[in-house]
DNA sequence: CGCACGATTCGCTGCCGGGCGAAGTGTCGT
DNA sequence: ACGACACTTCGCCCGGCAGCGAATCGTGCG
């Protein structure tokens, strides 16, 4: 876990689990262990709770222990190759994540659509007429569903990227843009996996938005 | 135990079952798990079996977890003679360690000479013609042998002291300023032993310069 | 040669701590 | 209001390891 850490990301303690091969209980003890040694520091952003390492110290050690310590086989989650497609593009629940994620939120902060985003903080939708804001369809993510009730899901969420630490677009925007994305053939499920593969359309789209 | 060979000596099976506190089988079947993962080295000389470290990997790796564990009150070394004169003076590797060490290092750095120093971290020399150093000839420490090869050792590293929990010099300075002070006088060796004396004109000439 | 001493091996005990399934808690979304 | 989900707590089992006493091995010294 300390070694899935080393590179200062925060990450959530089911993904923790999984890179140890261990249960659920079993990652929660251990991870209460770290915490009260003060290695590991936590920080619970709604359901989840988001752990990395307390300081350069604690990196330090970490990365002279590995140096003694005999050679394993790195299947490491940070070079194995469906790591890198993970932290490319991913859906989280029903939006995207990953770098694609941050840099579509950058643009429509850029481009006045929404507010600045804070992790777990609800955000505003603002101007939806800019080039990608029309492209998008922003103004469809008013309305929800066709029952006409008002869902209480913001409009507009922050939602903390695990790969990059910023938050990216949750919220009923985030769901409308991978929805969008997905039905104009941008971007594509993976089969069997949360990553999602940006077609050439894409890449050509993107490209052309800027 | 790895604590105890910090400094590099070698130490008896006996000595670090009574630095441990626990009995000679005990501490005989945990250094053959020190010896079979490779931390310590083992040479039998005689009926007595001599322990150290590996290698600097290994002290590294234990000042790195030092930097990062809570304090412990270090009972059982501290009281010996022998004990007291390690803590005051001694060979740490090629460099001084012990308060010493320390003073010395907080008088180059109030000088300017060099940088405030980070355990582990290596730090720059600055200054060279203050009092100190033109005393202690650190002008010569940018050229490291006759070879012209440059060493890849940085001129300036913070090593932490095991008996003060702060870090004294080490790197090329470190060594540079031991051979000196030996090579003057201020300091001698002490046969069988890492500690070091302080000569009676080594006292002297430390009080002259502050 | 025999004793003293350092170190090791053997057998045993106590216990800590990792690991899991099942059930509980809080948050999110419909 | 309700279900889904992330995480935690509880209770339990089990393996392994630290630690020791007694006996053994090997070396050095008288």
């Amino acid at each position: 876990m300390l070694v899935a850490l080393l590179d200062g990301r925060a990450l959530p303690a089911s993904e923790l689990a999984a890179i140890a091969r261990v249960k659920p209980p079993t990652a929660s003890a251990h991870l209460a262990q770290l915490v009260a040694g003060g290695l590991v520091t936590d920080r619970r952003i709604g359901r989840h709770r988001y752990f990395a390492l307390a300081g350069p110290e604690v990196a330090g050690a970490v990365e002279a222990l590995q140096l003694i310590a005999p050679r394993r086989a790195v299947t490491s989650y940070s070079q194995s190759a469906t790591a890198r497609r993970l932290a490319e593009a991913r859906s989280c629940y029903d939006h995207l994540a990953g770098r694609i994620a941050l840099d579509l939120a950058d643009a429509l902060v850029a481009e006045g659509a929404i507010s600045p985003l804070d992790a777990g903080e609800p955000g505003r939708l603002h101007a939806t007429d800019g080039p990608l804001g029309v492209r998008l369809r922003l103004g469809e993510v008013g309305d929800v569903g066709t029952t006409g009730v008002r869902s209480r899901r913001p409009e507009v969420r922050g939602c903390l990227d695990w790969t990059e630490r910023r938050p990216h677009i949750a919220g009923r925007l985030g769901s409308h843009l991978l929805a969008v994305l997905l039905a104009d053939g941008w971007v594509a499920r993976v089969p069997g996996d949360r990553s999602l593969r940006v077609t050439a359309a894409g890449r050509e789209a993107f490209a052309a938005l800027g």
